[in-house]
This record gives structure tokens, C-alpha cells and sequence, in this order.
RNA sequence: GGUCUCGUGGCCGAGCGGCUAGGCAGAGCUCUGCAAAAGCUUGUACAGCGGUUCGAAUCCGCUCGAGACCUCCA
């Protein structure tokens, strides 16, 4: 297994902290707002490491925390916490905000297939902790108390550490450039950012701490949360793109300041959805919500589209790159999809009907797609490339169905090696599954029924009356398809 | 302004020095009463200009173009 490493951008080999485990914490959404496309992109990309770590066997314990305090709308001083202003626009108390948009986010990952992290902590949870490191940053002289407020001494931590590993940014040119430190600051010097911050007296959200009550700043809580749940040294962290600085930056600075050792072997960034090339964001107004996709309500959409087929479409692309987002290229993943989706129906219920050894040939051929399979998912996670594999795959299930490939022409293990690695590929790593209509039985039956009338107006070249069948249900959405022997399928669009 | 990334055929998108990625769309054919599905065949490509190399989409330099981060964002 090889990923790429963010801290140095090579690909590694992974070797885990603990052999036979993995323990992986992606930073999760602040509840202040509903999750749009880009969000599910990153959750998306982390779901399939997930999940193609327990396919290789290992024990994966996955934190994705909810954060919902400490989440500023800028770096200012006097910036506002994003869930309090939120409550504060709506008059409704923070937890009620954090409530429902963290049941909208559940709600979302269920639709996309996306698996529940195994721990799911909230900032709010995780107070006394953050408070407790806080202390400690104190203590070792890496952090100082302004005003009831506590910051982080970024060039005091540069002296002996490197403020920048992660991110490639040098201190003395961050010290340069952008806002000047006015005299109003409590910062000693623009690069320090806040561990805690003092609640002015109408602030809804504060907790008693040594400095007086106030809320804890946005990056602790990773820090905390992280190594409370994984050790202080865990296999893979990992977020967007957006948020490799200063957010993760600043998390290794604050566990090293802490505990003195590096938190994260292995940094994984997931890349932008964009649209028109530009990044998909809340603040640029450019953002599809998932409802307004799967309704087709949204102005640079003709038409909805399912839930597994964008989730199929952001996997045609490796998680590192921009994605770009449109309405034609969503179209063509939903048939390339269907293709997939067809062939996982058909080698499900096909079981081995042949005997013997089969053909040198052909064995080799199924034999070498499953291993390709697997190189490419453990070549840094190249979901593009496991589905143009699997396509051939699908070639080759059709081909056994429609009879063009003998069953007799393959062995029966590596049939069943062929047909396992299909479906688990599909199903559990890559979470694509069958469109969900074909397995509702009364639509079958009341179908069926219409299938059989159709079979004896065909019988008696009563073609008008066949096709009449053929095409009233196409134009409610459901597509008969003639087979050779004169069996009929169908499929719901 | 600083730091960095990217620019692949009609569209989306792999690619990490030599071997047709793949999907969608297009063209032709097979099967079929006609469709659909499926199968077979097929074209069009690496932004531009230099350089390194026996060989470059892939490495280096420059030019042009797009984007990201440096302020909140996955």
C-alpha cells in the first residue's frame, strides 16, 4: 500500500503505527450550515480509505468530529464564533443550530454511501481537555495569556521546531505580508493564533477556564481530539486541501508543543470540487446543495440526478486533483454507471455452471484483472483507474451471460476469485450500489405481468399491441429490454 | 505581491521516461419484427517554444493561460 504524503508530497509506503491497525481522523464539518458537494467530496475521498483498509484486512478505527464552537469567521480578533452568529441571525440557541445541521449532514452521508466515522466527537464534548492542553502549551512556554485570551507562540515554537513543515510557508514572509498588528491586538506577533478566547459578556457559548470564561480556538480541538481517540501518534490525518493552512499547520504545532512528537505519520489533503474551474464554496455562492442535485433544481442542471452517480463521478477522478463539475459530465457518469450497475446485477446471480480446468487464456485474462484491481486501490487509493478495470470486468460478465465467453472456458476458482472481487470492489470499497428500484417487489411483479402479455402478443406478431406495452412503461420510466432466447428484462431509469 | 498546483482528443478524466487507460458523445457493423441492451470495429491528444535523453504527455527552462493558499471554507 503506497499513499502520498503531504508533508513532502512523495508517495510512501504505509506502514502503520501499530501492525494490523489504522487509525485515521479527518476533520469534519463545522455545523453552522448545510454541507454542500465539495464537503461530500472530501468525506467521500476518506470513506473509500476507509473502507479499502478493512478490505485489506486491517482493524481501522476513523474520527471525524462535528465542530461546533470555536470556529471563527476570520482570523481577527474579533472575529465571531460561525454557530453563535448563526444562532444569534436565527434566535435560536447554538445547540438547536448544531442539532439540526449536523442531522442534515448524517442525513446527506447516508444518501451518498458514505460510512459512519467509528467516533464522532463534537469541540463542545471536549472542553476540559482543550482547557487541559491549553495549560500545558503554557507551561512549556509556548503559549501566553492576553486579556483573559490565550495564544500560540508561533516564533517562539519556530526556534526549535519548523512552523511550516506541512504547508511549505516561512515564517519571517507570513511576518511580512498582509494585515499589519495594530495596537489594539492582543497577539504579540500576527502569526500567533488563538488556543482560547475570552467571552465578551453577551457571547452565548463561553465555559469557565483559568483565564475566565471564554470558548476554545478552532484548531485545539483537532489536536485534542485527534490524540485523545488515536495516541499521540497516529497512522493518517486528513481534511481538504483548503484547510492544510493554517488549520492542520497549526494541529502539529500544537501537539508537538504538547507532547513533543509528531501526531501524524502520513498527511492526506483531498482536492476542490470546482465549477467553471473555479473552487465550489459557501462564500462564493458557487455551491450545488445535495438536494438541489438529486432534484435537478438548480439552474445549470436539466435534470437530477442519483446519489450513486455522483458518487461514481467523483470517483472517476483520483481525490488529489480538481474535479470539475457539470451537467454534462454528470450525464455521462450516469450511463457509464448504469453499465457497472448492470453488470453487478448479472454476476450476483450468476453462480459457475462449467467444468474443468477452461482456457489458459481466458483464466489469465480474469486472473490478471483482479490483481489490477487491487494495485490500483493500493497505488494511492486510484479510484479512476479501478474503474476502468472494472469496466473491462464488465466486458467480461456480459460476455459470460450473453454466452460470447463459456462458462466451460474459465475454472471454477477463478470464477468465483473473478466474481468476488467484482462485487466487493463494487459494493464495500467503492460503496457502489445497484440503484435501489429494481429490487421493489411489487414493481417487479405488476412488470412481470406485463412482460408475460407481452411474450403472447409477440407470439401472435401482434407487434402494435407489443409495442404499445413497450413503449406506455417507457414513458413512465421503465425500459424492456428483448433478450435473445426470448427472455425479458427490464430496468427502471 | 509571496508560495504552490494545473493545462491531455468533441466532453469528463487516468497517466510519475519507452508499452492503445477508461467513461460519455460520434461513425460503421452484428444480433433484433422494430427498439433497448449487449458485442465487434473505428477516428481525433498531450497549451506553445527551447533543452536533457537512444527515446518525453511524463524531467529541466522560458512564454502564455487557468486555479488554489496567504482572511472563513472540505
Amino acid at each position: 500500500m503506497h499513499l502520498t504524503n503531504s508533508v513532502g508530497g512523495k508517495k510512501e509506503q504505509f506502514i502503520p503505527v501499530n501492525p494490523g491497525h489504522v487509525g485515521m481522523y479527518v476533520c469534519g464539518p463545522t455545523v453552522y450550515n448545510d454541507v454542500h458537494l465539495g464537503n461530500c467530496r472530501t468525506f467521500l475521498t476518506f470513506d473509500i480509505v476507509a473502507r479499502y483498509f478493512r478490505y485489506l484486512g486491517y482493524k481501522v478505527r476513523y474520527v471525524r468530529n462535528i465542530t461546533d464552537v470555536g470556529h471563527l469567521e476570520n482570523d481577527a480578533d474579533e472575529g465571531e464564533d460561525k454557530i453563535a452568529k448563526k444562532a444569534r441571525l436565527e434566535q435560536l440557541e447554538p445547540m438547536e443550530i448544531v442539532k439540526h445541521y449536523t442531522e442534515g449532514f448524517h442525513h446527506v452521508m447516508r444518501q451518498f454511501n458514505i460510512l459512519p466515522p467509528s467516533i464522532e466527537p463534537s469541540a463542545t464534548g471536549h472542553i476540559v481537555e482543550q482547557i487541559e492542553i491549553t495549560k500545558k502549551l503554557i507551561d512549556n512556554g509556548l503559549a501566553y495569556e492576553t486579556n483573559g485570551s490565550v495564544y500560540f507562540d508561533v516564533l517562539r515554537y519556530n526556534k526549535d521546531h519548523h512552523y511550516g513543515i506541512l504547508s511549505g510557508r516561512v515564517v519571517e514572509e507570513l511576518m511580512e505580508s498582509g494585515r499589519k498588528l495594530d495596537s489594539q491586538d492582543e497577539k504579540r506577533n500576527k502569526v500567533d493564533f488563538a488556543l482560547w478566547k475570552r467571552a465578551s459578556p453577551y457571547h452565548i457559548m463561553r465555559w469557565p477556564s483559568p483565564w475566565g470564561d471564554g470558548f476554545p480556538g478552532w484548531h485545539i480541538e483537532c489536536t485534542v481530539m485527534s490524540t485523545k481517540y488515536l495516541g499521540e501518534e497516529f497512522d493518517i490525518h486528513g481534511g481538504g486541501m483548503d484547510l492544510k493552512f493554517p488549520h492542520h499547520e497549526c494541529e502539529i504545532a500544537q501537539a508537538v508543543g504538547a507532547n513533543g512528537k509528531d501526531p501524524v505519520r502520513y498527511w492526506l489533503h483531498s482536492n476542490m470540487l470546482t465549477v467553471n474551474g473555479q473552487k465550489m464554496s459557501k462564500s462564493l455562492g458557487n455551491s450545488f446543495l445535495p438536494h438541489e442535485l438529486f432534484s435537478g433544481n438548480h439552474p445549470l442542471l436539466e435534470k437530477g440526478f442519483s446519489a450513486m452517480t455522483v458518487r461514481f463521478f467523483m470517483l472517476q477522478s483520483h481525490y488529489s486533483s480538481t474535479l470539475d463539475f457539470s451537467s454534462e459530465a454528470l450525464h455521462a457518469a450516469e450511463k457509464g454507471f448504469k453499465k457497472l450497475s448492470n453488470s453487478l446485477g448479472i454476476i450476483k446471480k450468476l453462480t459457475y455452471s462449467g467444468k474443468g480446468e477452461g482456457k489458459t487464456q481466458v483464466n489469465e485474462e480474469f486472473s490478471r484483472l483482479v490483481f489490477e484491481l487491487h494495485t490500483n486501490m493500493s497505488d494511492d487509493f486510484n479510484t479512476a483507474k479501478t474503474l476502468a478495470v472494472l469496466f473491462e470486468m464488465s466486458s467480461r460478465i456480459n460476455d459470460l451471460k450473453s454466452g460470447n465467453i463459456s462458462m466451460t472456458d474459465v475454472s471454477e476458482e477463478k470464477f468465483n476469485i473473478f466474481k468476488g472481487s467484482y462485487v466487493k470492489m463494487m459494493e464495500d470499497v467503492l460503496g457502489l450500489r445497484e440503484e435501489a428500484e429494481h429490487n421493489h417487489e411489487l414493481l417487479k411483479g405488476v412488470v412481470n405481468v406485463l412482460i408475460e402479455l407481452r411474450k403472447k402478443a409477440r407470439e401472435q406478431r401482434n407487434y402494435a399491441l407489443s409495442d404499445t406495452i413497450r413503449d406506455d412503461l417507457k414513458k413512465l420510466g421503465v425500459q424492456l429490454k428483448d433478450g435473445k432466447d426470448g427472455e425479458m428484462t427490464f430496468s427502471v431509469e
